[in-house]
DNA sequence: TTCCCGTACTACGGCTGCCGTAGTACGGTG
DNA sequence: CACCGTACTACGGCAGCCGTAGTACGGGAA
């Protein structure tokens, strides 16, 4: 199980990549994230509701309402140009923090 | 240059593996931070003393004053023995939440 | 001496982001 | 026709890192 403070702050990277390939709904991103991490890491509602708009307002994503399958209307996120110029950045950033913990975690002593 | 928010929830991490080989003091472990990151990261002293009293209270570290060669008094952490085993445990936690986030991270297509 | 600078802290409030809890709404299915 | 799965929204809580600011003290230089 992966707690919200560890995952914190990368949340929008996994969004963002997630959306990468093609336009999703929070249901499947939901179930998506869940499946992936092999349950590891259950993200709540709020959580990415609230990640999404963030984006939104961020101009990284874009909305449209289609119909469902099964007849209900679900709102579909897809990247617009700026996300995808943002998803490369965010991971530049995630790899720098990763190695930057890593370096630390691995147990170099102090000089 | 890492922000905050990238780096948020690993500082224990981060705090825990500089102290595992020896005593420090504040003073040192945030030059070493600097200095080890190639002035990526640099630490807020508020951060580093609220970490470190956080750290204390959760019975993971301990303090110690002595006198430096200047003369003046400093206050040294080491780890408990409890430090020691969290140590573990963190590492093993970022080891999971580095792994998921990259495997997001480097564009696995929601299927 | 006096003054500045490096070292060693403390105080306090702000903001962001994830969470807990809770509620609404609507359609298909048994 | 009652329930359940799906699709959201609302609202407040809290931890953690930051910005800013201040105190204190010793050593070296003018």
């Amino acid at each position: 199980m992966i707690g919200a403070d560890a995952i914190r702050g990368h949340i929008d990277l996994i969004l963002l990549a997630l959306l990468e390939p093609r336009p999703s709904y929070a249901y499947e991103i939901s179930k998506t994230i869940t499946d992936r991490s092999g349950g590891d890491y259950l993200i709540k509602q709020t959580t990415l509701y609230t990640a999404v708009k963030r984006l939104q307002t961020q101009g990284l994503l874009d909305s449209y309402d289609d119909v469902s399958e099964t007849g209900k209307p679900r709102t579909y996120y897809k990247l617009t140009p700026a996300g995808h110029e943002q998803l490369d950045v965010k991971r530049d950033e995630w790899r720098s923090t990763r190695d930057l913990v890593d370096h630390f975690a691995e147990g170099q002593a102090i000089p």
